[in-house]
DNA sequence: GATGAATGAGAATTCATTCAT
DNA sequence: GATGAATGAATTCTCATTCAT
């Protein structure tokens, strides 16, 4: 598997297989269909990957790591729990707004690529509860399990992007981000209400 | 091949279906899957249905339905916006508690099958989107989106419910519904602070 | 297999049977087909029949015998050899308008059926040859092969046949049988131009 | 299974399934069939044929458009009628002759691949009727139906071939081929007789 | 690096036939 | 006589992968 720094085939592989795993899903793209949107023949593709499997791994594990850094790094900086779960859901529109198809992909299409993850590396998931564990600890937010906590950070985010996917929302999420922000801090600190 | 007399074939090729749909997707499910989860031949399937991919849609079609139908009457009962959500919210986790499988299929596997329900069809989301603008019209909530307002509420419902199927939060979701319809309602009434 | 006198519901299958092999093919039609075009279950036709390939016999056997006698005692009434050409002409251009989709089924349609009639059968083709032979015999026709002669009788008849068929010509052959005897004899009694 | 490396495979399937649709019929003959007397997996044939469909049009279809382009030619050259005609049946029966198996795919085995040829395309019966009609216009031949004299011609020849095929005449037409053209004339020259 | 024919396993589906009711 | 679910073999076709060139 030569990564030959002067051939960007392999990484037109990873784009156009992208776009159609988004399109189509996994399963319903064949190395056929990725190797005639690229121009290749199918042979070709095993200069690059060693399997479909491997490929889509590839595809996502790169992008997967470089956003969760990302946002590692977006989190680090500013002081309080609010303005770092800002600047996360701030990472995660522009992800998306500038990336839409590989977004999708690495949120919504990845088929068990997650369970493939090491159990140290970083993801959005890790990173978002462990800000809002430390919040919780500081007393920044009030005491509460941050699982859930997270969770109903992430579905703010990630059930925007799907209604913008099916076209029920705007395609472009970054100007409803301060909505999303002030959305997700007010849901992180209500407190239950009798059922 | 037990010829079962008295057994709904039909029946349970569905619930095997849903089982395995939800467990691997449906494309990674393959008829043969199936039939032999069912013990009948592969033939056999198609005495019930015409295709794969009618038995999908079936599968889909009928629980999709009662489910939109039991949300819209949760929906209808009670005065305010904010118990009618709260209703809504608690018929989702009901739906969940009671067969996280179907519930994960119907929510989360379906694969383009939503597109294919008729355009007046009742749905989860239609539901919801009417009920909010209702409230947004009759003052009960801030103006806004309607279409954003209730991405708001189902991520709220929706991302625990991937949590807990990842095993990240505890799979019953009844007992939290009276945090996450503290959530949703805080969200909702939540206003964009400056990005 | 009963042939009860007072069920025609064997009749019908093999009327059936024959409409369907004569539009689409032998081959081509299941046995699905022929129960609901019937207006039966599957499991009946067995009753019936031993088997599809026993219904495609039966469904030839007796109709074609029934021609072939047709044709035999046609050409046994008149006199000389015009004459009973004639008459068997006539008898194929009655059979074919009587029952286009019978005939097409006996002549064209029926595959590999000939070739299980006993060889003391009388056939068409045998009581066609017949004639001629005695004909040749009696100085009523020129000397030559008898089979050569019989394909150019035949071939009049069923090349219009055919024609008609694909609607390249008038549905009923009887208005044209006068021109087909005409051609018919004056094939026989050509003689063959230097090549 | 060998590669063989300067093989035209493609044209070995063709031959190959031309011989099993003559002996067996289209729908009789499996792609396994096929592909086993060609010495190929049956994944390989789809290499080289979108379908079975396809192959049996291609198989038809280059043949069949040869031949007719044949005929026409031989019709062109010569300058009166009978002459045509003549030239006509020679060319029938040289063709069944030099590869009698394609013959009687082309002719009698193709099932509905005439109906998928152009419109305007040349085939033998349109040569030959375009040849009897301007015959008939020059009153080179008595005023009749164009299509019954096709008919009649087409049918001398082709009643021949079946007999031939059923071993009920000579395998080689061409030395018959002077007896069928004088047939033909004669028929085509014939006039009703009262019937 | 690249090609594309070939493989072999497996996919969905059809179908003649059987059989408990 | 009739039903129709069930069978099991066969059919067409797809697909990830290999390999000679």
């Amino acid at each position: 598997m030569p990564r030959h720094p002067f051939s960007n085939t392999r990484q037109r592989i990873e784009e156009e297989s992208i776009k159609l795993f988004a399109a189509r899903g996994i399963a319903e793209t064949s190395v056929r269909d990725i190797t005639r949107a690229v121009g290749i023949s199918e042979g070709a593709l095993y200069r690059h990957f060693e399997s479909k499997e491997d490929l889509v791994w590839q595809a996502f594990e790169r992008n997967y790591v470089a956003f969760s850094q990302e946002l590692e790094a977006l989190a680090a900086q500013p002081p309080g729990a609010r303005e770092k779960i800002a600047a996360m859901i701030r990472g995660f529109c522009k992800a998306h707004d500038e990336n839409p198809t590989l977004f999708n992909f690495m949120v919504f299409v990845q088929h068990g690529q997650l369970a493939k993850m090491p159990a140290d590396a970083p993801t959005p998931v890790r990173v978002l509860r462990r800000v809002i564990t430390r919040a919780i600890e500081q007393h920044e937010l009030p005491p509460q399990n941050p699982d859930l906590a997270a969770a109903l950070v992430l579905g703010t985010v990630l059930q925007t992007a799907t209604f913008a996917a099916y076209g029920r929302l705007d395609p472009k999420l970054q100007p409803v981000s301060g909505r999303l922000i002030a959305a997700a801090w007010a849901a992180v600190n209500s407190t239950a209400a009798a059922a």
